[in-house]
RNA sequence: GGUCGCAUAGCUCAGCUGGGAGAGCAUCUGCCUUACAAGCAGGGGGUCAUAGGUUCGAGCCCUAUUGCGACCACCA
C-alpha cells in the first residue's frame, strides 16, 4: 500500500474545487444508482430562466438541494436530482425584442418563424451559462437528464394537459378583463403587475339627474374613460343618494342617459361616494357591470388611442384626450373641482408601462374545482410545508382562487393547440396538428396565434421531466412522486400551488411530499437584491474569491429555514477560516500518520462493526470521550438534516470540529502523537483519523470540496470517495457516556486553571505543581498525567486522598468529587486568594439559594416532573459540597 | 383593508415539545505554545420591544399595544 497523505501546505480552494467537480461528475457519481433494492429519492430543481445568470437566490436554493441529495446519496438511496431550465416566455421574448430593436427591426417585421429562430439562437447562446455556474457551486445533479420546458417531450406534456382540461370543460375561451401591457402588447397575469405610487388628480364631475334639477357628482382619476360610462354607482346604505338609486342621469359630452345603481363595492368615504362605471376599462367597473347587466362600451382602440365614440377625439393619445375632455367639461360647467391625489397605479413588471385593464378574448383555466383536491392534500398532511407557516399563505391563495388566464400574446412558448375554422368558426383542440375542421371538415383552419403562460408548463415540471404522459417510462415509475420541492416563498402561489393542482388532476398523485421553503437573500442592509439598485452580489465572484464551500457555508450557517437571509461578507471569512482550520488539522494528522496497514489492522481489532461497538480496553479515556461525542453528533446531524434544520446542523458540525476535536482532542493527544511508542501512535492515529473522517462525512453535504480533498488524504481503508461513502452510523445507546463525563470534568478543571492564571497574570512559561485531592478520579488523573501537565501548565502532578502537606497559600479549585490545589508560592497574595474565595462563595451561595427556593416551593415539588425535581436536588447537593469545601478552605486561610 | 411574520449582546442572527440566555463578527486582556496569528487562552457585554394573563416555572403559550416587514386585495 503506497498512498499519498500529503495535503498542500495552504488551504486554497482553487487548487481542487474544479478538479473534484470534474472528476466526480465523470465518475458518474451524480447519477442515480438505479438499484431496485434501494429506495428512490428525487428532487426536481426549480428550473431557472434559460437565459438567466446565477444569483444569490439560486446559490441558496442550489446549496440546500445539493445538501439533501448528497446526504441521501450517502445514505444509499437511489437519488436523483434533475436539473433544467425554463423558457421564460415573456422575459426571453422581451430580451430578443430588445435585441431586434437595437438592430432596427421588430418581431412583426421578421415574422413568427424568423423570430423563433432568433430566440432559439439566443437560447443556445446563453442557455448553458447558468448550468456552468451551478457546477461551480458544486451542484451534483444528473446533467444528462437535464430538461428544458420547450423540449419535445415537455411540449407533448403541455398539449396533453391542455387537451385534457379542455375536454373536461376546465379550459374555456372567453372575454374577460385582463391586465394588458400596451408596450409588450400582451396580457400579463396579476402577479406580473406591480404597483407604484403616483401623484395625480381626482376630478369631480357632475352628472345631471334626469328630469330633476339635481346633480350627482362623481369623482374620477380617469376622465377620459367617461365616454364609455354606462352607469353611476353609489353604496346602497348611503343616505345621501338613497333616493337617487333607480333614477337615471345624463352623461355629459355624450348626452346619454345612464342609470344610477347601488352596489356594495362603492366606498362611501372615498371621493363623493358616487362612482362612474366604465365596464370596459376598469376591473371593478367590469365586475359591477356584470352584476348589473350593463353595456360595455370601449373607449379606446386596440392601440390605446381614443376610439371613434367622439370623432373630435379619435386617434388621440390618452393623456391628450384627458386634457381635452377636462377642458370640455369645464366649458360645459360640469367640472366641479380638481383635487390632488396619490394613488397606486399598476405597472408592468417588465417594462414599467402603466397597465390597462382590457376586455379581451383569452383562454382561462377554471380553478375552483381543481383547487379543492389541492387544498385537501395539504390539509390532510399528504403534502407538508416546511416551515408550516407557509401553509397559511397557500391556503389563503387557494381559497380565494381566481380563474387563470393562460393565453399570452407572445410567440416564444407553447402555442395554444386550438384551431379555428375559417368557415364555420368551430374550434378544434387537439394534441396533433389540425388540418381539417372536426365539425365541417373544412380545410380552412388556422391555429391560435397565442402561446401559453410559462407557468402552464412549469406546473408539470415534477412529472413532465420524467417522461409523463408516458406513465410507463422507467424514470416516471421510479422517481414519481418526488420527495421534496425546494424553493423560495415568493413563488408558492403561482408555481407550487399550480404544480399541486396539475399533478393531482393529471397523475392523481401528489407531485412531492415536502415543500421546503427558504427565504430570500438580501443585501447587508436588508434590502432586496435588485438590478436597479445594483446591490446584487454575484455568487461567481464570491466563489472566485472564497471558494464554493465558503459561499455554501455563508448562506446557511446560523439561518432558519423560511426566514430571509442577510448577506454578510464577514460570514465568508468565518467560512474560509473554518475550512482553513480543518485543513490545518488534517495536515497535522496526516503528516505523522503511521502506515495505513497498521491503522486498518488496529481498526479491525478495536471495532466490531456488527455490534457497532468499540473494544474499550484498546482505547484511552479521551478516545472514548471523543468517540462518544462523535456518536452523539452523528445522531444529531442525521436527525437535523432529515428535519431540514440545515443551519443548526452546520453550526453543530462547526462547533464539534473546532471546539471539541481541534481545541481539545488534538491538544490532549499531542503527547501521544509525539510518543516514542509506536503502538501508542497507531492507537491515537486511528482515533484521529476515524473521528476526522466521520466528521468530514457529516460535513460533506454542506462543504463538498474541502471535505473531499482532505478525505482523499486520510487513511486508505478502501477506494471509495467520500461522496460515495456510507453515511456514518450511530449507536442508539451511547457506549462511553461515563468516560465522556470524566473528561468533561477534567476539561472544566483545566479551564479553571487557565482562568485563575489569567486573572493573576501568570505568564505561560511559569509552571507549577498540581495537587489533586480525590479518590474517585484517581485513576483518570493518573492516566491524564501527561496532557494535564501540558494543558494545566504543570511541572508535576500529585494525587492524594487527604489534604496533608498542601501549602497554606495554594490556590484551590474545588469541585464535587475532586479538589485541586495549585501552590503558586511567592506568587500569591493570601488576601487576594481570600477575596477570590469569597466571591466564589457568594456565587455558590446564590446557586444554593436558587435550588432551595425551587425545592421549597410546594408547587414545584408537587407539579413539576419528578426528573426535574431530582435534577434540582442533585444540583443542590453538588453546590452544597462545593460551598462547604470553599468555606472550609477560607476558614483555614483566615487562621 | 385582509392574512401572515418579525422584534434576543454594539452588528448579523440561532434558541427543538415551556425547566438556569447562545454563536459568529466587533471589543478588551495575555500569548509568535513545534497543525493553524485566517491562530491560541481568557474577559466584558442582554429587564429576550411594551403591558397584562396562563403556569410551580415564560425568550418560548394567550391577549392587547408599539415599531418593522412580507403577501393578497384595493384605492373610482
Amino acid at each position: 500500500m503506497n498512498y499519498n497523505h500529503k495535503l498542500n501546505d495552504k488551504y486554497n480552494p482553487k487548487d481542487f474545487e474544479e478538479k473534484i467537480y470534474k472528476e466526480t461528475e465523470e465518475k458518474g457519481y451524480f447519477k442515480p444508482n438505479m438499484d431496485k433494492s434501494k429506495e428512490a429519492y428525487c428532487i426536481m430543481m426549480p428550473p431557472p430562466n434559460v437565459t438567466g445568470k446565477l444569483h444569490m437566490g439560486h446559490a441558496l436554493d442550489g446549496t440546500i438541494q445539493d445538501i439533501l441529495i448528497r446526504f441521501k446519496r450517502m445514505q444509499g438511496y437511489n437519488a436523483l436530482w434533475l436539473p433544467g431550465s425554463d423558457h421564460a416566455s415573456i422575459s426571453t421574448e422581451m430580451k430578443v425584442v430588445q435585441k431586434l430593436k437595437a438592430e432596427g427591426k421588430t418581431k412583426h417585421q421578421i415574422g413568427r418563424e424568423a423570430f423563433l429562430k432568433e430566440t432559439w439562437d439566443w437560447t443556445h447562446l446563453y442557455g448553458g451559462t447558468i448550468q456552468e455556474q451551478q457546477k461551480k457551486l458544486g451542484c451534483s445533479c444528473d446533467w444528462d437528464r437535464r430538461r428544458f420546458t420547450l423540449d419535445e417531450g415537455l411540449s407533448e406534456a403541455v398539449k396533453e394537459q391542455f387537451v385534457r382540461l379542455y375536454e373536461k370543460g376546465l379550459i374555456y375561451k372567453g372575454k374577460r378583463m385582463v391586465n394588458w401591457c400596451p408596450n409588450c402588447n400582451t396580457t400579463i397575469s396579476d402577479v406580473e403587475v406591480e404597483y407604484h405610487e403616483e401623484n395625480t388628480h381626482l376630478w369631480h364631475i357632475r352628472y345631471k339627474v334626469k328630469d330633476e334639477d339635481r346633480y350627482i357628482i362623481v369623482a374620477t382619476t380617469r376622465p377620459e374613460t367617461m365616454l364609455g360610462d354606462t352607469a353611476v354607482a353609489v353604496h346602497p346604505d348611503d343616505e345621501r343618494y338613497k333616493d337617487l338609486v333607480g333614477k337615471t342621469c345624463i352623461l355629459p359630452i355624450m348626452n346619454k342617459e345612464i342609470p344610477i345603481i347601488a352596489d356594495r363595492f362603492v366606498e362611501t368615504e372615498f371621493g363623493t361616494g358616487a362612482v362612474k362605471i366604465t365596464p370596459a376599462h376598469d376591473m371593478n367597473d367590469y365586475q359591477a357591470g356584470l352584476r348589473h347587466n350593463l353595456e360595455i362600451i370601449e373607449v379606446f382602440d386596440e392601440n390605446f388611442k381614443m376610439g371613434d365614440l367622439v370623432p373630435e377625439y379619435k386617434g388621440m393619445d390618452l393623456l391628450e384626450a384627458r386634457e381635452k375632455i377636462v377642458e370640455k367639461l369645464e366649458e360645459l360647467g360640469a367640472l366641479v373641482k380638481v383635487e390632488d391625489l396619490t394613488h397606486n397605479v399598476g405597472k408592468c413588471e417588465r417594462c414599467k408601462t402603466t397597465i390597462e385593464p382590457k376586455i379581451s378574448d383569452q383562454w382561462f383555466v377554471k380553478m375552483d374545482e381543481l383547487a379543492k383536491p389541492a387544498i385537501k392534500a395539504v390539509e390532510n398532511g399528504d403534502i407538508k410545508f416546511i416551515p408550516k407557516k407557509y401553509e397559511k399563505m397557500y391556503f389563503n391563495w387557494m381559497n380565494n382562487i381566481q380563474d387563470w388566464c393562460i393565453s399570452r400574446q407572445l410567440w416564444w412558448g407553447h402555442r395554444i393547440p386550438a384551431y379555428y375554422c375559417d368557415d364555420c368558426g368551430h374550434i378544434t383542440v387537439s394534441r396533433d396538428e389540425v388540418t381539417e375542421c372536426e365539425k365541417c371538415k373544412s380545410k380552412n383552419v388556422h391555429q391560435d396565434d397565442d402561446t401559453l403562460d410559462t407557468w402552464f408548463s412549469s406546473a408539470l415540471w415534477p412529472f413532465s421531466t420524467l417522461g409523463w404522459p408516458n406513465t410507463e417510462s422507467e424514470d416516471y415509475k421510479t422517481f414519481f412522486p418526488t420527495n421534496v420541492l425546494v424553493t423560495a416563498y415568493d413563488i408558492i402561489t403561482f408555481w407550487v400551488s399550480r404544480m399541486i393542482v396539475s399533478s393531482l388532476e393529471l397523475t392523481k398523485e401528489n407531485p412531492f411530499k415536502d415543500v421546503l421553503i427558504h427565504g430570500i437573500v438580501r443585501d447587508s442592509q436588508g434590502r432586496k437584491m435588485s438590478k436597479t439598485l445594483g446591490n446584487g452580489v454575484d455568487p461567481l465572484e464570491v466563489i472566485d474569491e472564497y471558494g464554493a464551500d465558503s459561499l455554501r457555508f455563508s448562506v446557511l450557517s446560523g439561518t432558519t429555514m423560511g426566514n430571509d437571509i442577510r448577506y454578510m461578507p464577514e460570514k465568508l471569512d468565518q467560512a474560509s477560516n473554518f475550512a482553513n482550520k480543518i485543513w490545518n488539522a488534517a495536515k497535522f494528522i496526516t503528516n505523522s500518520l503511521e502506515p495505513d496497514e497498521k491503522i486498518v489492522e488496529f481498526y479491525n481489532k478495536v471495532y466490531n462493526a456488527d455490534k457497532k461497538e468499540f473494544n474499550g480496553e484498546m482505547l484511552r479515556l479521551e478516545d472514548k470521550w471523543i468517540l462518544n461525542k462523535l456518536n452523539t453528533l452523528i445522531k444529531d446531524i442525521t436527525k437535523l438534516i432529515e428535519d431540514y434544520d440545515l443551519g443548526i446542523a452546520l453550526d453543530k458540525i462547526y462547533n464539534f470540529i473546532w471546539n471539541e476535536f481541534c481545541d481539545w482532542y488534538i491538544e490532549i493527544c499531542k503527547t501521544r502523537i509525539y510518543s516514542e511508542n509506536s503502538e501508542e501512535r497507531v492507537q491515537v492515529d486511528f482515533v484521529l483519523d476515524y473521528v476526522l473522517r466521520n466528521a468530514l462525512k457529516l460535513l460533506h453535504p454542506f462543504m463538498p470540496f474541502v471535505t473531499a480533498e482532505i478525505y482523499s488524504k486520510l487513511v486508505h481503508y478502501d477506494d471509495i470517495d467520500i461522496m460515495m461513502s456510507n453515511w456514518p452510523e450511530y449507536r442508539e445507546m451511547p457506549q462511553f457516556e461515563n468516560e465522556e463525563e470524566i473528561i468533561e470534568k477534567l476539561k472544566d478543571i483545566i479551564v479553571d486553571i487557565r482562568n485563575t492564571r489569567a486573572n493573576m497574570n501568570v505568564h505561560p512559561s511559569k509552571k507549577t505543581k498540581l495537587i489533586f485531592v480525590t479518590s474517585e478520579y484517581k485513576k483518570a488523573i493518573e492516566e491524564a498525567d501527561e496532557y494535564l501537565k501540558k494543558l494545566g501548565f504543570a511541572t508535576d502532578i500529585k494525587i492524594q486522598e487527604d489534604k496533608a502537606g498542601i501549602p497554606e497559600n495554594a490556590i484551590a479549585i474545588l469541585k464535587d468529587g475532586i479538589e485541586l490545589y495549585i501552590p503558586f508560592e511567592e506568587l500569591v497574595d493570601i488576601t487576594e486568594e481570600i477575596k477570590r474565595l469569597e466571591t466564589e462563595i457568594t456565587k455558590l451561595e446564590s446557586e444554593v439559594a436558587r435550588c432551595n427556593k425551587m425545592l421549597s416551593n410546594p408547587g414545584f415539588v408537587n407539579k413539576a416532573p419528578e426528573a426535574k425535581v431530582n435534577e434540582e436536588k442533585e444540583k443542590l447537593a453538588k453546590y452544597e459540597e462545593m460551598l462547604n469545601a470553599s468555606k472550609e478552605r477560607l476558614a483555614n486561610l483566615k487562621k
